[in-house]
DNA sequence: AAAATTGGAGAGCGGTGCTCTTGCTTTTGG
DNA sequence: CCAAAAGCAAGAGCACCGCTCTCCAATTTT
């Protein structure tokens, strides 16, 4: 869209894309608090207050990295999900369902610092401008792809749980007029919970809490995943509480077989 | 334990108090990162160096904090439980497990900065040093304890999902072997699950995650707790059985949406 | 009472984010 | 084509930070 108006312009998005790679870089390397405007300049070879023509402030530099990472991530959620399909042209929900959380969980034990950033205790003063919704639906709105293409491929089954309260009937909703009226409202419902249940347990992963608790992180993340997936409606094959309908049989023989069907990645 | 040794000794264990107290207003104030050595001396009316004969460093007095902060979180959740048990001493199993993790979602909604010391991005360089694992636990054991509580009573049935991986259940069987032998290898696996994907929802509440998605954090919250306590193998009533409602919603008014470190500035 | 330990205060070092002023270069427009 | 405008880099400087070191007073111990 933007012609080569001239050599400043293209300065500018060339040292712009400088600072955040070396921001990037130190975040990386010493964490969200070592992130020093000072020493991203030095290694640039400029003058600190150089930095400022760029960046108004850390923060912004901050907010720039965490929409970033949260297209990091999202991009790496469609991803998987587009390449889950083109391996294997009509995959199971389930395995779709377990490809995107894999990717989301994947990105962020490569990318600890910068998941930190997004999912981790809002580091700034900062109060997560309106830039960084979209980004950071993106890796939902992957979850609620594969239960709406589960739902019009009529595979979708209840969600487990009670009948939900009245509020979040509401809430669940207006939602599900956003982004998915053609899901039932359970279903929303379900997608919320699982996927900030699926990020509970990266975050746990990512920031220590499975130290000397869980060694076999991928197996358990994906072993949760599934059970994610069951409560949102998902058919996984297997038994499932309360008797929910298998609408087809086409997984008999996923009884005794592999957790994860079809070809997510084993734990690294 | 400790006599009155001398007015030294005391008066060390009163400014060490004072100082904790003063760091976790600040803390409160203005969040983890604005949590400055000289303004805790400076409000104290003592030099700045003078703290450091108390805390030989700023990464040692939020350590002091952190555990505070697990300790505050843990010793709430114990209470809940007991709390449930005064009041209705043949509570639902299910009832008392919701009481746990209400008591931790309300102490981190009362305590955002606090929760997201310990629940959010590992601060400094840091590496959770031993004293943290028990103070860390006690949320944790508080959960295991009410599914204990049910086996011996009879009343759990199994959990939800497929069967273990083999890794996964050799994890389950070190803790089981650990903190409750008596539970079966399965239930263990699910408490587990179930703890990460408890506070994963917490903290998409308290870190603003669920701004303009879930506005009944509450009864949102306590669905999924339910769901939750069903997938360890709590009975839950069934699906639609008796509408029981949740047991209370206490804390419905903590209005302020933001719950973000105070502002530095206003942005702009 | 003397000696040893402990706590407090100040100065100072190197670092930070950020602002302001001063020049220089590129772009713009008559 | 050249002057005005706008954008950019650099330096100095401010207020703050964590932390160390030295010096001195008060307390404990011997």
């Amino acid at each position: 869209m933007s012609a080569i108006r001239g050599a400043r312009e293209r300065a500018r998005v060339e040292i712009t894309a400088a600072i955040k790679e070396e921001a990037s870089r130190q975040l990386g390397a010493h964490g969200p608090a070592g992130l020093s405007l000072r020493a991203v300049a030095r290694e640039l070879g400029m003058a600190s207050s150089a930095l400022y023509r760029y960046f108004p402030s850390r923060d912004d530099l901050l907010t720039a990295l965490i929409i970033d990472a949260y297209d990091a991530v999202g991009a790496a959620a469609e991803e998987a999900l587009a390449a889950v399909d083109r391996r294997q042209p009509a995959a199971e929900p389930v395995d779709r369902w377990v490809a995107v959380c894999r990717a989301a969980r994947d990105w962020a034990v490569g990318h600890p610092h910068e998941y930190a950033l997004i999912y981790g205790s809002p580091v700034p003063g900062y109060s997560a401008p309106q830039d960084t919704v979209a980004p950071a639906s993106r890796v939902g709105l992957a979850l609620v792809s594969v239960a709406r293409d589960a739902h019009t491929a009529g595979v979708l089954g209840e969600p487990t749980g009670r009948p939900l309260a009245g509020p979040v009937r509401a809430d669940a909703g207006r939602l599900a007029a956003e982004l998915a009226p053609e899901l039932p409202i359970r279903v929303i419902a379900a997608l919320v919970a699982a996927w900030a249940q699926v990020f509970g347990i990266v975050s746990f992963e990512v920031f220590g809490q499975f130290n000397r608790v869980v060694e076999a992180r991928g197996e358990f993340f994906d072993q949760a995943a599934v059970a994610l997936a069951a409560q949102v409606g998902l058919p996984t094959g297997g038994e499932d509480s309360r008797g929910t309908p298998i609408p087809e049989g086409a997984a008999a023989e996923e009884a005794a077989g592999p957790v994860v069907a079809g070809g997510v990645l084993p734990a690294k």
